[in-house]
DNA sequence: TACGGTTCTTAACCTAGTTCAAGGCACTGA
DNA sequence: TCAGTGCCTTGAACTAGGTTAAGAACCGTA
């Protein structure tokens, strides 16, 4: 049995316990696949076949705007879940990338097999709804940052929020993150870090 | 029978048939209560203890920044939901305030209840597992607009998407909405209609 | 150890959007 | 009928953040 299967399970067993066949399930349905740093798991314009689970390595998911600019808008390490919901659920063409930027593996799973999944299983049902849940707010929280704070401020939520995947991230994907160029990024910070010396 | 439970139970039934004893379930879980233009229905600092069905009437979500300026994250008119889902399932103060502009009549559910309602009815479970998603997907949407886009494009998105509460909607509510001022919004209209006219 | 390619920083200038102040228009209420 | 109030618009001065361009620091590789 695939320790990264085993991977998933533990993650998910976090929240509920799962009966042997239900595990089974889980093996059969996800597959494993292997990406190293620069390549790009989906494409705007592609379909959205899978959702995927990160073993381990990191990835981005950015968009491409009409100037040729990229905004980040998520990132995923270890036990995250990554892919782009609207295209995976609704199978509409994506308008989003997803780029692997430390060489990872993961465990994907189509919507047919991911829909098997969940009918078959009750638990999973709920964890999933929860999931989603969780995903909504974050994303509502995103939304009430970008809206309502400046970009100091995102900066210090961002330092706030994720300071364990830090060193992880290059500066021009935290700017694009958090709404700036890389250039104003570079300001922030020295303006951040000045202030909170003073302090 | 009210016929405001039958209008959410003819809602549910757009996506997933219902037997009796759920149906039974829906009228014993949902409150109706009665909002007046102007009321609110949830502040800055309070526990969302409830989730809302839109009977009739419209509401606004906003956030209050740190200078007091009102920022729009949502509307709600007939046959939608509005609540603050972090405050409400994660029983944490909410952000937010929710009030009333058009004289209004809700169903109101509690945590507890949603939560007996579904495990209760699995078709509700997998039909609020997809409701979920849906809002996740929209705010995904939302914070593309917001990244990725000016100001002009956001307008235009907005008339292309909510072009049936156009007229509900107050000019300052649309501006705070897309995320300009008043003023600017203003300009932005004027711009807009000019190039439209010239095209 | 030198290199070609990134990534980061700095500085000068530019612009989308804000702020402030004023005026107009439409609805309300006495 | 007329004041009161809330909304919308306009214009002038301002600011947060973008753009462009150039140099500095940091690679991995040979």
């Amino acid at each position: 049995m695939s320790l990264k299967h085993q991977q998933l399970i533990n993650y998910l067993e976090c929240a509920v316990s799962l009966p042997e066949v239900t595990k089974e399930i889980i093996r059969e349905c996800f597959l494993v696949r292997r990406f190293k740093k620069g390549q790009y798991i989906l494409n705007d314009g592609e379909l959205c076949r899978y959702n995927n689970f990160v073993i381990n390595g990191a990835f981005r998911m950015f968009i491409v705007d009409e100037n040729f600019k990229e905004h980040n808008l998520q990132f995923a390490f270890e036990n995250w879940w990554i892919g782009d919901a609207k295209s995976f659920f609704k199978n509409v063409p994506t308008r989003l990338n997803i780029q692997c930027f430390e060489n990872a593996e993961v465990l994907s799973i189509t919507q047919a097999n991911q829909e098997k999944m969940l009918e078959s299983c009750p638990e999973l049902n709920s964890l999933f709804r929860e999931k989603f849940r969780n995903s909504m707010i974050r994303s509502y929280d995103r939304i009430l940052s970008l809206i309502g704070s400046d970009a100091q401020t995102r900066y210090k939520d961002f330092l706030e929020t994720y300071p364990q995947y830090l060193h992880r991230l290059p500066n021009q994907y935290i700017a694009s993150y958090i709404g700036v160029t890389p250039e104003f990024f570079s300001k922030l910070k020295k303006e951040y870090w000045q202030k909170a010396k003073a302090s």
